[in-house]
DNA sequence: CTCTGGATTGCGAAATCCGCAGGCTCAGGC
DNA sequence: GCCTGAGCCTGCGGATTTCGCAATCCAGAG
């Protein structure tokens, strides 16, 4: 009962996103479906379905795909001050040798929230969440320095929050 | 709607002692409950409350008492890269003149998903969601430099993405 | 044309969500 | 002591949602 115009669209796309990281592939239903998500983790699939077009069980079909297939994940996201951690940090590493190992051990500490490798003056850019001052100190002069391959690092305490959304798949 | 609470609660407020924590403190309940959470914000109350010991209400009304607060929000998240953003980077901004102001700027950006002030060799960070290349650069150069205050900017481009957790409150 | 595999739909049963009334505890005022 | 109100929890019935499954649709291959 809709649109068939998306559905040729979503073919075009799905070649191209296909091409570039082969993923999984994303039509215009699934990204809706995300972007209801997006504003309500809980809201019905009945209300969604209503939201894309699509019916109820339908949309409890894929969206436990996307669940399964790692596309997506439905989770409480809290603000860090007001559970009690009082310090965070941007970490910018610089490595020797091989950069994806490091960023390995670096995933594996509990204190490190986002791991990222990039391009430019720092090979790796880590962001820690840490309870005072006393535990950022030892995260980053004890542990991220003394993992194998760490050349350097340059910090940067986060004074305040100013903006953090997840919109990601929408506009 | 206002998917943002968590970031722009804490937006005015200064260097009192009180309002770091922001909002009310957490007993151990309330924590263990947004840690159930965090590993599927879909988890029936019933369930909730057979493992923190409370009735199915009563978590239901916790849970609504914490989003309505702000302290956490149930969301889908996903890997940009598989919903088609294909060029991300954290970008480094000196500043002359008023950070918060220019932070204000930059938050007002949809392509800015995150915008934090910091101490050290940058006055601000912001991390950058972008289509493509081109997306990219019109974003950094033209958009990002032009902001009054900019000073100079330095960007690292995201090659791969290793960690994104959202276990704040747990450990 | 037929067949096949994937996606969607409809529907009944089970589980869950929701609002509300009542009970319990703890401070504070009289 | 006694009362009162706020805050939190529990129990319960009805409305809503989730779940599993069989049937249907549809595009593409043979």
């Amino acid at each position: 009962m809709h649109s068939e115009a998306v559905a040729s669209r979503s073919a075009d796309q799905r070649d191209s996103r296909e091409s570039r990281n082969g993923g999984p592939q994303l039509d215009a239903v699934s990204l809706a479906i995300i972007e209801q998500l997006q504003e309500d983790g809980r809201r019905p699939y009945a209300a969604i379905g209503k939201a894309v077009g699509l019916s109820e069980a339908a949309v409890r079909q894929r969206v436990q795909k996307l669940l399964d297939q790692g596309v997506m994940q439905i989770v409480a996201v809290t603000d860090p001050l007001t559970v009690g951690f009082r310090r965070q940090a941007m970490v910018g590493v610089n490595v020797e040798g091989d950069v994806e190992s490091v960023a390995d051990a670096l995933t594996a500490m509990s204190e490190c929230e986002y791991v990222v490798m990039t391009a430019g003056s720092f090979d790796l850019m880590v962001e820690v969440v840490c309870e005072d001052d006393d535990h950022l100190l030892d995260v980053i002069n004890k542990r991220i320095r003394a993992v194998p391959g760490v050349r350097s690092t340059e910090s940067f305490v986060y004074l305040k929050l100013k903006k953090q959304t997840y919109m990601w798949g929408t506009r």
